[in-house]
DNA sequence: CTTTATGCAAAGATTTTGCAACCCG
DNA sequence: CGGGTTGCAAAATCTTTGCATAAAG
Protein backbone atom coordinates (compact mmCIF):
# COMPACT_ATOMS: atom_id res chain seq x y z
CA UNK A 1 0.00 0.00 0.00
CA UNK A 2 2.37 2.45 1.28
CA UNK A 3 5.29 1.14 -0.86
CA UNK A 4 2.45 1.32 -4.37
CA UNK A 5 2.70 4.87 -3.30
CA UNK A 6 6.50 5.16 -3.19
CA UNK A 7 6.24 4.16 -6.48
CA UNK A 8 4.71 6.48 -8.02
CA UNK A 9 6.73 9.20 -6.39
CA UNK A 10 9.82 6.82 -7.84
CA UNK A 11 8.40 6.70 -11.15
CA UNK A 12 7.86 10.46 -11.23
CA UNK A 13 10.89 11.55 -9.95
CA UNK A 14 10.21 12.54 -6.73
CA UNK A 15 11.94 11.11 -3.88
CA UNK A 16 10.88 9.71 -1.26
CA UNK A 17 12.12 11.07 1.94
CA UNK A 18 11.53 10.88 5.52
CA UNK A 19 8.57 12.98 5.66
CA UNK A 20 7.01 12.08 2.46
CA UNK A 21 6.10 8.22 4.25
CA UNK A 22 5.73 9.88 7.71
CA UNK A 23 2.82 12.17 5.86
CA UNK A 24 1.67 9.03 4.19
CA UNK A 25 1.60 6.89 7.37
CA UNK A 26 -0.30 9.47 9.34
CA UNK A 27 -2.95 8.86 6.40
CA UNK A 28 -2.80 5.43 6.22
CA UNK A 29 -3.52 5.01 9.56
CA UNK A 30 -6.29 7.36 10.34
CA UNK A 31 -8.07 5.44 7.07
CA UNK A 32 -11.33 6.39 5.79
CA UNK A 33 -11.22 9.80 8.07
CA UNK A 34 -10.64 13.04 6.24
CA UNK A 35 -7.90 14.85 7.69
CA UNK A 36 -6.89 18.53 7.74
CA UNK A 37 -3.29 19.26 6.58
CA UNK A 38 -2.57 20.21 10.27
CA UNK A 39 -4.30 16.83 12.16
CA UNK A 40 -1.93 15.12 9.46
CA UNK A 41 1.20 17.98 11.38
CA UNK A 42 0.08 17.42 14.36
CA UNK A 43 0.35 13.58 13.97
CA UNK A 44 3.88 13.59 12.27
CA UNK A 45 5.23 15.45 14.71
CA UNK A 46 5.33 12.98 17.58
CA UNK A 47 7.61 10.90 15.84
CA UNK A 48 9.49 13.69 14.21
CA UNK A 49 9.30 16.89 15.72
CA UNK A 50 10.93 19.03 13.21
CA UNK A 51 9.05 18.41 10.57
CA UNK A 52 7.55 21.90 9.07
CA UNK A 53 3.67 22.55 8.34
CA UNK A 54 4.89 23.57 5.07
CA UNK A 55 6.45 20.39 4.04
CA UNK A 56 3.05 18.87 5.00
CA UNK A 57 1.23 21.23 2.29
CA UNK A 58 3.89 20.90 -0.79
CA UNK A 59 3.14 17.53 0.23
CA UNK A 60 -0.14 17.22 0.08
CA UNK A 61 0.06 19.16 -3.07
CA UNK A 62 2.41 16.68 -4.62
CA UNK A 63 -0.07 13.68 -3.74
CA UNK A 64 -2.99 15.31 -5.04
CA UNK A 65 -0.93 16.34 -8.67
CA UNK A 66 -0.49 12.16 -8.58
CA UNK A 67 -3.61 11.62 -7.96
CA UNK A 68 -2.78 9.71 -4.75
CA UNK A 69 -4.74 11.79 -2.72
CA UNK A 70 -7.98 14.02 -2.91
CA UNK A 71 -8.55 17.50 -1.56
CA UNK A 72 -11.72 18.42 -0.63
CA UNK A 73 -13.59 21.54 0.96
CA UNK A 74 -16.55 20.42 3.49
CA UNK A 75 -17.61 24.36 3.39
CA UNK A 76 -15.13 24.77 6.42
CA UNK A 77 -13.06 27.36 5.17
CA UNK A 78 -10.31 24.63 4.91
CA UNK A 79 -9.49 21.38 3.25
CA UNK A 80 -9.44 17.90 3.94
CA UNK A 81 -7.78 15.18 2.29
CA UNK A 82 -8.35 11.26 1.95
CA UNK A 83 -6.49 8.30 -0.33
CA UNK A 84 -8.61 8.80 -3.36
CA UNK A 85 -8.55 4.96 -3.74
CA UNK A 86 -11.20 4.66 -0.46
CA UNK A 87 -13.95 5.13 -2.83
CA UNK A 88 -12.39 5.35 -6.57
CA UNK A 89 -13.34 7.85 -8.57
CA UNK A 90 -16.38 9.48 -7.04
CA UNK A 91 -17.31 11.10 -3.73
CA UNK A 92 -20.24 10.50 -1.68
CA UNK A 93 -20.08 12.15 1.67
CA UNK A 94 -22.59 12.84 4.54
CA UNK A 95 -21.93 16.01 7.15
CA UNK A 96 -23.35 16.20 10.12
CA UNK A 97 -25.11 19.09 11.04
CA UNK A 98 -25.09 18.44 14.81
CA UNK A 99 -21.25 17.11 14.88
CA UNK A 100 -19.82 17.87 11.40
CA UNK A 101 -18.93 14.07 11.45
CA UNK A 102 -18.03 13.03 7.59
CA UNK A 103 -19.51 9.81 7.00
CA UNK A 104 -18.71 7.74 3.57
CA UNK A 105 -21.58 6.93 1.35
CA UNK A 106 -21.63 3.83 -0.74
CA UNK A 107 -24.79 4.05 -2.79
CA UNK A 108 -24.88 5.34 -6.63
CA UNK A 109 -27.90 7.73 -6.98
CA UNK A 110 -29.14 10.46 -4.44
CA UNK A 111 -32.72 9.46 -4.36
CA UNK A 112 -30.99 6.14 -3.38
CA UNK A 113 -28.65 7.85 -1.33
CA UNK A 114 -31.36 9.61 1.10
CA UNK A 115 -33.28 7.09 1.47
CA UNK A 116 -30.62 4.52 2.60
CA UNK A 117 -29.59 6.52 4.92
CA UNK A 118 -32.99 7.68 6.45
CA UNK A 119 -33.83 4.01 6.85
CA UNK A 120 -30.15 3.93 8.80
CA UNK A 121 -32.06 6.94 11.17
CA UNK A 122 -30.27 9.73 9.60
CA UNK A 123 -32.19 13.08 9.05
CA UNK A 124 -31.54 14.51 5.68
CA UNK A 125 -31.92 18.52 5.54
CA UNK A 126 -30.07 19.40 2.45
CA UNK A 127 -27.46 18.27 -0.39
CA UNK A 128 -25.04 19.69 -3.12
CA UNK A 129 -23.40 17.99 -6.03
CA UNK A 130 -20.70 19.39 -7.93
CA UNK A 131 -19.42 17.90 -11.40
CA UNK A 132 -16.08 18.71 -12.69
CA UNK A 133 -14.89 18.51 -15.82
CA UNK A 134 -14.83 20.61 -19.16
CA UNK A 135 -16.93 22.70 -20.58
CA UNK A 136 -17.84 23.15 -24.29
CA UNK A 137 -15.54 26.27 -24.89
CA UNK A 138 -12.44 24.13 -23.31
CA UNK A 139 -13.11 20.89 -24.05
CA UNK A 140 -11.18 21.13 -27.90
CA UNK A 141 -8.17 23.12 -26.11
CA UNK A 142 -8.28 20.17 -23.38
CA UNK A 143 -9.07 17.22 -25.51
CA UNK A 144 -5.79 18.38 -27.89
CA UNK B 1 -37.81 40.75 -4.33
CA UNK B 2 -35.00 43.29 -2.65
CA UNK B 3 -38.32 44.05 -0.51
CA UNK B 4 -39.28 40.19 0.38
CA UNK B 5 -35.80 40.49 2.04
CA UNK B 6 -36.14 43.56 3.30
CA UNK B 7 -39.04 42.18 4.76
CA UNK B 8 -37.69 39.22 6.40
CA UNK B 9 -35.22 41.58 7.92
CA UNK B 10 -37.74 43.73 9.66
CA UNK B 11 -39.22 40.69 10.89
CA UNK B 12 -36.48 39.14 12.59
CA UNK B 13 -35.75 42.87 14.26
CA UNK B 14 -32.60 43.31 12.01
CA UNK B 15 -32.31 46.74 10.53
CA UNK B 16 -32.87 47.51 6.83
CA UNK B 17 -29.77 49.42 6.59
CA UNK B 18 -27.94 51.26 3.20
CA UNK B 19 -25.43 48.51 3.55
CA UNK B 20 -27.46 45.67 3.53
CA UNK B 21 -29.31 47.07 0.53
CA UNK B 22 -26.25 47.66 -1.10
CA UNK B 23 -25.53 44.26 -0.84
CA UNK B 24 -28.26 42.73 -1.69
CA UNK B 25 -28.89 44.86 -4.99
CA UNK B 26 -25.36 43.49 -5.80
CA UNK B 27 -26.51 40.24 -5.53
CA UNK B 28 -29.35 40.61 -7.65
CA UNK B 29 -27.71 42.10 -10.03
CA UNK B 30 -25.54 39.14 -11.11
CA UNK B 31 -28.45 36.75 -10.65
CA UNK B 32 -27.43 33.52 -11.24
CA UNK B 33 -23.79 34.25 -10.70
CA UNK B 34 -22.07 32.26 -7.96
CA UNK B 35 -20.09 35.95 -6.06
CA UNK B 36 -17.36 36.01 -3.35
CA UNK B 37 -17.43 38.19 -0.65
CA UNK B 38 -14.34 40.24 -2.54
CA UNK B 39 -16.65 40.75 -5.22
CA UNK B 40 -19.21 42.24 -3.69
CA UNK B 41 -17.63 44.64 -2.07
CA UNK B 42 -15.80 45.39 -5.33
CA UNK B 43 -19.25 46.23 -6.85
CA UNK B 44 -20.66 48.05 -3.94
CA UNK B 45 -17.94 49.78 -3.51
CA UNK B 46 -18.42 51.54 -7.03
CA UNK B 47 -20.81 53.17 -5.20
CA UNK B 48 -20.72 53.10 -1.84
CA UNK B 49 -16.32 53.48 -1.12
CA UNK B 50 -16.86 54.18 2.60
CA UNK B 51 -18.12 50.20 2.93
CA UNK B 52 -15.58 48.14 4.91
CA UNK B 53 -15.37 44.62 3.58
CA UNK B 54 -16.20 43.46 7.29
CA UNK B 55 -19.87 44.08 6.80
CA UNK B 56 -20.09 42.64 3.96
CA UNK B 57 -18.71 39.37 5.62
CA UNK B 58 -21.30 40.39 8.63
CA UNK B 59 -24.09 40.90 6.09
CA UNK B 60 -23.79 37.37 4.11
CA UNK B 61 -23.57 36.25 7.30
CA UNK B 62 -26.62 37.21 8.81
CA UNK B 63 -28.53 36.87 5.31
CA UNK B 64 -27.43 33.27 5.43
CA UNK B 65 -28.17 32.82 8.97
CA UNK B 66 -32.07 33.76 7.42
CA UNK B 67 -31.92 31.50 4.77
CA UNK B 68 -31.86 34.63 2.20
CA UNK B 69 -28.02 33.62 0.61
CA UNK B 70 -26.47 30.16 0.46
CA UNK B 71 -22.78 29.66 1.23
CA UNK B 72 -20.48 27.32 -0.59
CA UNK B 73 -17.52 26.39 -1.25
CA UNK B 74 -16.04 24.99 -4.90
CA UNK B 75 -12.77 24.10 -3.46
CA UNK B 76 -11.01 27.15 -4.23
CA UNK B 77 -10.00 28.58 -0.77
CA UNK B 78 -12.94 30.50 -0.29
CA UNK B 79 -17.03 31.03 -0.18
CA UNK B 80 -19.01 31.53 -2.96
CA UNK B 81 -22.52 33.26 -2.22
CA UNK B 82 -25.88 33.00 -4.09
CA UNK B 83 -29.28 33.82 -3.21
CA UNK B 84 -31.44 30.34 -2.28
CA UNK B 85 -34.25 30.91 -3.94
CA UNK B 86 -32.19 30.50 -7.38
CA UNK B 87 -32.62 26.61 -7.54
CA UNK B 88 -34.59 25.55 -4.26
CA UNK B 89 -33.44 23.81 -1.45
CA UNK B 90 -30.53 21.33 -3.38
CA UNK B 91 -27.47 22.45 -5.13
CA UNK B 92 -26.43 21.32 -8.17
CA UNK B 93 -23.42 22.85 -10.16
CA UNK B 94 -21.03 22.01 -12.69
CA UNK B 95 -17.88 23.47 -12.27
CA UNK B 96 -14.90 23.74 -15.53
CA UNK B 97 -12.09 22.32 -15.13
CA UNK B 98 -10.61 24.33 -17.69
CA UNK B 99 -12.15 28.33 -16.91
CA UNK B 100 -13.29 27.40 -13.75
CA UNK B 101 -17.28 28.79 -14.58
CA UNK B 102 -19.69 27.34 -12.49
CA UNK B 103 -22.79 26.41 -14.58
CA UNK B 104 -26.26 25.65 -12.62
CA UNK B 105 -27.56 22.24 -13.08
CA UNK B 106 -31.67 21.32 -13.14
CA UNK B 107 -31.87 17.73 -13.63
CA UNK B 108 -32.94 15.27 -10.34
CA UNK B 109 -30.13 12.42 -10.34
CA UNK B 110 -26.96 11.83 -11.08
CA UNK B 111 -27.18 9.56 -14.17
CA UNK B 112 -29.88 12.27 -15.82
CA UNK B 113 -27.50 14.90 -14.82
CA UNK B 114 -24.42 13.94 -16.55
CA UNK B 115 -25.95 12.39 -19.97
CA UNK B 116 -27.78 15.79 -20.32
CA UNK B 117 -24.48 17.65 -19.79
CA UNK B 118 -22.40 15.39 -21.85
CA UNK B 119 -25.30 15.96 -24.48
CA UNK B 120 -24.76 19.27 -24.34
CA UNK B 121 -21.07 19.33 -25.30
CA UNK B 122 -19.43 19.31 -21.84
CA UNK B 123 -16.88 16.44 -20.69
CA UNK B 124 -17.58 15.29 -16.77
CA UNK B 125 -14.47 14.10 -15.19
CA UNK B 126 -15.31 13.74 -11.72
CA UNK B 127 -18.53 14.27 -9.77
CA UNK B 128 -18.69 15.55 -5.71
CA UNK B 129 -21.86 14.60 -3.78
CA UNK B 130 -22.31 15.79 -0.16
CA UNK B 131 -25.62 15.22 1.87
CA UNK B 132 -26.33 17.24 5.02
CA UNK B 133 -28.32 16.66 7.79
CA UNK B 134 -28.37 14.80 11.06
CA UNK B 135 -26.56 11.52 12.29
CA UNK B 136 -28.42 9.27 14.66
CA UNK B 137 -26.37 10.29 17.22
CA UNK B 138 -27.20 13.93 16.74
CA UNK B 139 -30.69 13.25 15.76
CA UNK B 140 -32.80 13.73 19.13
CA UNK B 141 -31.15 17.00 20.25
CA UNK B 142 -31.88 18.39 16.96
CA UNK B 143 -35.98 17.03 17.17
CA UNK B 144 -36.66 18.27 20.90
C1' DC C 1 27.85 15.25 -6.16
C1' DT C 2 23.72 17.28 -8.11
C1' DT C 3 19.20 18.19 -7.64
C1' DT C 4 15.29 18.03 -5.12
C1' DA C 5 13.27 18.67 -0.64
C1' DT C 6 13.13 20.67 3.94
C1' DG C 7 12.50 24.03 7.88
C1' DC C 8 12.00 28.42 9.18
C1' DA C 9 10.20 32.74 8.95
C1' DA C 10 7.81 35.92 6.50
C1' DA C 11 4.14 36.97 3.36
C1' DG C 12 -0.55 36.17 1.27
C1' DA C 13 -5.26 35.43 1.21
C1' DT C 14 -9.59 35.07 3.33
C1' DT C 15 -12.39 35.75 7.19
C1' DT C 16 -13.28 37.36 12.02
C1' DT C 17 -13.26 40.50 15.96
C1' DG C 18 -12.86 44.76 19.21
C1' DC C 19 -14.29 49.18 19.68
C1' DA C 20 -15.69 53.95 19.16
C1' DA C 21 -18.74 56.44 16.13
C1' DC C 22 -23.01 56.27 13.63
C1' DC C 23 -27.73 55.73 12.19
C1' DC C 24 -32.17 53.02 11.81
C1' DG C 25 -36.63 52.46 13.83
C1' DC D 1 -32.94 58.45 21.93
C1' DG D 2 -30.97 53.53 22.39
C1' DG D 3 -29.34 49.53 20.69
C1' DG D 4 -28.12 47.36 16.59
C1' DT D 5 -24.71 48.37 12.84
C1' DT D 6 -20.70 50.16 10.71
C1' DG D 7 -15.66 51.18 9.43
C1' DC D 8 -11.29 50.75 10.67
C1' DA D 9 -7.50 48.38 12.18
C1' DA D 10 -5.77 44.53 14.17
C1' DA D 11 -5.99 39.61 14.75
C1' DA D 12 -6.98 34.92 13.52
C1' DT D 13 -6.83 31.09 10.18
C1' DC D 14 -5.28 28.62 6.62
C1' DT D 15 -2.02 28.28 2.93
C1' DT D 16 1.97 29.66 0.09
C1' DT D 17 6.65 31.28 -0.84
C1' DG D 18 11.85 32.59 -0.52
C1' DC D 19 15.99 31.05 0.80
C1' DA D 20 19.84 28.81 2.95
C1' DT D 21 20.69 24.13 4.55
C1' DA D 22 20.05 19.15 4.36
C1' DA D 23 19.61 14.75 2.30
C1' DA D 24 17.93 11.45 -1.46
C1' DG D 25 19.41 8.94 -5.52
Amino acid sequence: MLDSYCKVLNKNRFKVTRQRKAILEAMEKAHGVHLTADDIYMDVKQNFPEIGISTVYRTLELLARLNIVHKTSFDEGKFRYEFCEDEGHYHHHFVCNGCGSIIEVEEDFLHHLESALEERGFIITDHKVQLYGYCPECRDRHTE
